[in-house]
DNA sequence: TTGACAACTGCACTTTAGAGCAGTATATTA
DNA sequence: TAATATACTGCTCTAAAGTGCAGTTGTCAA
């Protein structure tokens, strides 16, 4: 019995079937396609799939990878050995998955399942809602003197009225737009925070609606 | 004209379009293995491989999904949209814990445990770096026309040099702030983005570092 | 020196899966 | 009304990829 070992219920793995195996995870997580016998020969220099063959029945025979029989590209890791894949400390910390909403038309809700473009994780103390939450990106420049650029991420909390000058994601006809709220007599004027431009006035009889109040703003810098 | 409103170039897609993309993705993202084409029949009943092969060629037309010809399991889903994420629910989405740094004195690492005051998650995508990456409040408005606010967060990569131009948490003496980079003959000139302030110069004599490079900005409204 | 194991070559065979061609029904648009 | 797009059936063909069997080489340990 070995002692002082690393502590891992997989048996340890030969230089071969290290490379291979981690050759295999990296199809996985950055092709999200696992690679065929042969592909895995062709980029170690074995010619006969056998070669291949020995080696992944060793690590099917140690836990490292599975494989569904009969199925193209049936190799898949497994979870025991996930864990110490990803060789970064990536923490899952209390983070809370946020939609990214993409194109939005006219009368769909803009949660719909239909209209997401992706996720995005931000920190669940971070904004103290943690439901009916959506991000969406900016395009434009009317909000860049609220510290809003073209591109940012922006964060709503779903909510059909607002206050008097706040700041809204608001629907009109097929569009959505980012802009401060202020109602009206006859319609409603949505101000934008960029004095080249012109408030937006929208009549009553224009399909108008408020799609949600802006809590928070994400921006990356390339 | 739009003004800021939502980006999305993708065409809108049909329903029987819609379905058969989102269960591609589904695939991709719970399997890591794409489905065959007659996989994708099976699930909605379709009989014929060519039956199939016209909604994906919709798809792939309108961009949703890319293939590699005569590969198995050769679907894409366009954009790496797709980390390996599990089910949308809150609390360890993938998402990447980020230290926020407090004080900072001279001299001391700016990671230093005593330095920290908490910290964020943020997705691990938007932050193409995924070490060494700090966030740190912003005091103040001298970044104002860079849409960096007061009370912002924003984030940084560790780093000690930086080119002419870009946005650093430089180090001078025992404060830290966030500036434009010029470095010049005998010194080093910190330029704000708020017309109402001056440059800082740092002559060479005094104690100056680069701690990082901005990468990204979060905000919250309250 | 034998035997187990790892890591192969080489070839044949079978199944899986992509591609091609012809044709149909329906709805929308010009 | 014709043209076009969508969403298929049904069949064939071919290429990709998994499986099976036989044998080789080198290392290490009993």
């Amino acid at each position: 019995m070995t002692v002082a070992s690393v502590s891992s219920e997989l048996a340890p793995l030969t230089d071969r079937q290290r490379e291979i195996y981690e050759y295999i995870r990296k199809r996985v997580t950055e092709d999200h396609r696992p690679p065929t016998v042969r592909e895995i020969g062709e980029q170690f220099g074995i010619s006969s799939t056998n070669g291949v063959r020995s080696v992944l029945s060793a690590l099917i025979r140690k836990g490292y990878v599975s494989r569904s029989p009969k199925v193209s590209r049936g190799l898949e890791v497994a979870e025991a050995a996930v864990p110490k894949a990803e060789p970064l400390r990536e923490g899952e910390g209390e983070g809370v998955e946020i939609p990214i909403v993409g194109r939005v038309a006219a009368g769909t809700p803009i949660l719909a399942v239909q209209n997401l473009e992706g996720t995005v994780v931000v920190d669940r103390n971070f904004l103290a809602a943690r439901r009916d939450v959506f991000a969406l990106r900016v395009k434009g420049d009317s909000m860049i003197e609220a510290g809003i650029l073209d591109g940012d991420l922006i964060f709503a909390r779903q909510q059909q009225t607002a206050e008097p000058g706040q700041m809204i994601v608001a629907q009109v006809e097929d569009e959505a737009t980012v802009k401060y709220f202020h109602p009206e007599k006859n319609g409603v004027r949505l101000e934008p925070a960029n004095s080249a431009y012109k408030p937006i006035w929208v009549p009553e009889d224009k399909n108008f609606s408020i799609a949600g109040l802006v809590i928070g703003v994400l921006r990356k810098f390339n």
